[in-house]
DNA sequence: GTGGTTGCAAACCCTTTGCACGGCA
DNA sequence: TGCCGTGCAAAGGGTTTGCAACCAC
């Protein structure tokens, strides 16, 4: 995603633009694979030494908060960022600790039809999110 | 649970027997509703003052791998445990952090007969977790 | 101009660790 | 008795906070 496009989904939440936001947008996309803000932190500097921890880390949760980015964790202790927004699922592998998206239209299809039909007492539902377990073949990526 | 039968889980698992883990995995039980590490240590204090906090956390982390209680976690970041070992789901409200252990064999079948038929290319899947968002109706517990 | 943002460093919180003592088998 | 388990306190790691300087609007 080009920087301009990034200052503009900042805008368009009402966000100030600022060097800072524009390069952790920026780093999430381009590391991809759900990265902590330590990973964040770290491609930043790499360009831009003078970037504080504190900054990301506040910049990190003003994007939760509006929607920009989520929080996803896993059993390990560190948080992690994904730029996905859109309801979607999640393969999950213990051993590499690896967080991949999956988005399955027929399976949320299932789902909203399984759960029309069979309320859970005392609860109202607003999402489903599936944590896939399991192993990813070592062929891929 | 009495501590009889919580003496003989731990045997079982051919753990030795401490007035410590008794009273963790008692704590667990009572508390119920997926405790913090915190919860468990404040409620053993109040009976047994003298027991100490790393006490807790390694015994914990003891049972978590012996199989005896999992860890569960949600979009916060302290860890919770839950003493249900089989395969569940989990529901969860944003608003209270209140988490509730969720069985449907029927919805498991489901899953089983979906992905039977619809493999995830490049992963061989263990197990499937879902995590049921929503609110609870506060008239429930 | 001015109020939101940043950098910096200290504080914080949860969890882990090291070690000497104590208690279960 | 021997060794594992415990208490204690200090360290650790990730995240948050306070505040002065700064900059986007």
């Amino acid at each position: 995603m080009p920087p301009v496009e990034i200052r503009n989904t900042l805008k368009d939440h009402g966000l100030r633009v600022t060097p800072q936001r524009v390069a952790v947008l920026q780093a999430i996309m381009e590391l991809r694979d759900h990265p902590t803000a330590e990973q964040v932190i770290d491609f930043i500097k790499a360009k831009n030494p003078n970037i504080a921890v504190g900054t990301v880390y506040k910049i990190l949760e003003m994007m939760v908060e509006n929607g920009l980015i989520r929080k996803v964790k896993t059993d390990r202790d560190v948080m992690r960022y994904d730029t996905v927004i859109e309801s979607h699922h999640h393969l999950y592998c213990h051993d590499s600790d690896r967080i991949e998206d999956y988005f399955d239209e027929e399976l949320d299809h299932l789902l909203d039809d399984y759960f029309k039909g069979k309320k859970i007492p005392g609860f109202s539902i607003q999402d489903i999110k599936l944590q896939i377990v399991g192993k990813f073949s070592k062929t891929n990526k």
